[in-house]
DNA sequence: AATGAATGAGCGTTCATTCAT
DNA sequence: GATGAATGAACGCTCATTCAT
């Protein structure tokens, strides 16, 4: 009984966007040559062509469709909770589980991101947009149900999130995986609630 | 008695090196050439290699020296302070202070930092080993003096503050500077103090 | 008593060599690739190796038989006069008339004869020999009948008469054939008999 | 004393323009690699981007500097002579001795001037145009003083000069330069002036 | 017979680095 | 020291040709 067997042009695709994704992790975009992504996912130089306009689009097409799509995974996530903290929770939950089973788009997105604007700008900023809004969304009906303070600047609050999650992830990959990087969502869900200070300050 | 004449070669020594960081701040290490870096230097290309090994060697300098130096002066700014929110507080805002003089050192340091471990891997571990040991002896004082939870994880907290730093300095970057990114100083150091949770929690 | 039938091969052979011509009018010959004149046929790529050799042959091919045959029909048509300079005239007259019926191909055989000797070019001399023996032919008819000026080096009229048909198509090609080429036939037939001099000279 | 040394940059582009006229003569523009320019100027690939913006450009180059040049050498040879008989000799004659000179230059204008429009096409019709008006100004010249016949239609009498000069070349060219080409200038003006018919006509 | 995905040799071009001046 | 012309290895990309289906 097949139900969806998927052809061989949409797997050769695969092969293809997973091999290259392997190879820019490794050595960065610009030090990655075709020949090396053609080696590593098994086909000839050429073949590359068939399947993405160029060298760039490759890159894009990681941003369009494989990233994209994770990013969307977080917004069901949040959904899926119905008290702000508790969103926040499945967000940086999700986020964290998905980098940490993806190695190679978690090195791409945190290490490429912000130098391939010219490549990808649209579908990053789109991206980025999408996880702020959700954050967002968290935040104001936090202060609407008072669980979150009402004295925030919202963009820095964003920022502050982001930026938190994002260097946890990376010195997760500094440090070559070798903790469980899904387990840092709680405390740090906590410290984002709570700060540093004691209740004394 | 040694009054500090820099010398011709130290000029120019100099002169190529801020060249640099303005070139790679433009269009990215791999995507500069030499020839751009001399052209807004205002030497020749072969002069370059008078001065430095190689492109690799530029780039290295750069963390060895220039960034190396700003990131010795934040912990000058700390030790300004007795308490520990104090010295948080000078950190941040030393940091965001000298990250707004010199654009073009905040755009290497935040985008090309992660990528570049081939060249400069010792340095950068380095500095941000400095800038973590700096955090974790403020974090540690606080703790004693009870202004800081005991109940923390340092690994995370760490990350937690850097990453905060970090993203409110990409965002000001990606907003071109257009407002003061040292008066986001104290504001996000109450965050990190205090979190982003009413009492109520 | 054989009804021309064409087979499917022989069509599919026709269909391929014309999207060819069109393809190679348009861009030049190697400018032209075996995807663009497949497109252009309807066929798939390798169907084409089925009834062409190579690239090459394709060219080869166009004038072995398609130029070939028209040039045929100049002998004819010079056969259907009886006096030289009607023989020149019809000459000419055709020439013209299966140039403009043809645009392709007198693009092709304008712009591209001189450069693929390599490929084709016994074909090429074979054509342009009878071609020029046709004018012989004329000539020497035209001496013995006293209508064309004895005191000739023969060599030199054919080229004369050659060239000045060469340049009148080139510039109908070159004005897009806004008007009827073949209507240059008898003022350029005249112009060759008289030339250009008064009768003064 | 010296009067004019030609400067090193100098010499390398001729040598460069030089190479590559003779290469794309042999071999044609598209068949023609950088490889084989450089080998036959005797420098490394990469030199030649230093003279020339790209492979395009060497032959731009060709027409815009070398050609040109020659196409107005014409003009000066045309003025030498009072009446308009003697100036299309000294066209012809002028014509013929240069490409006769310079055989790869007569190849390369010969056989690839209709295919580069895309590359050259300004220069092109410039000197085609300053060819075709400097035949216009003789004929008109010709007429008013009667040597020329007055019921000739310009626009076709100027293809014909054109085009039976051309092909005296393109035959000479086939048969390898094994003659005088300028000895056909006078027999060949000569057949212009008086045509192929004899006066009985 | 017909297809079109796959191949890989080959090309134009760039650019870090060298070295004669 | 300073120059910048010259180098040539390396890369992205194209496309004629093949061959399994």
């Amino acid at each position: 009984m097949v139900i969806a067997t998927k052809n061989k042009s949409t797997e050769k695709y695969n092969t293809i966007l997973e091999a290259a994704v392997k190879v820019f992790a490794a050595n960065g975009f610009y030090q990655s040559t075709i020949a090396q992504i053609a080696r590593e996912a098994g086909v000839a130089d050429g073949t590359i062509y068939l399947y993405f306009k160029n060298k760039d689009d490759i890159l894009f097409q990681f941003f369009n469709y494989k990233t994209k799509q994770v990013f969307q995974q977080f917004g069901e996530a949040v959904a899926l909770a119905d008290n702000p903290i508790d969103k926040l929770r499945n967000l940086v939950r999700s986020h964290l589980k998905a980098f940490q089973q993806d190695r190679c788009m978690a090195i791409l997105y945190q290490t490429e991101t912000h130098k391939y604007k010219r490549i990808a700008d649209d579908r990053i900023k789109e991206m980025s947009k999408m996880y702020l809004d959700i954050i967002s969304d968290i935040i104001e009906q936090g202060q609407q149900e008072g669980c979150i303070r009402k004295d925030l600047y919202l963009g820095l609050v964003k920022r502050f999130i982001v930026g938190s999650v994002d260097e946890v992830i990376n010195t997760w990959l500094h440090a070559d995986g070798q903790y469980e990087l899904a387990s840092m969502a709680d405390p740090l869900v906590e410290l984002l609630i709570r700060g540093i200070g004691s209740s004394a300050n």
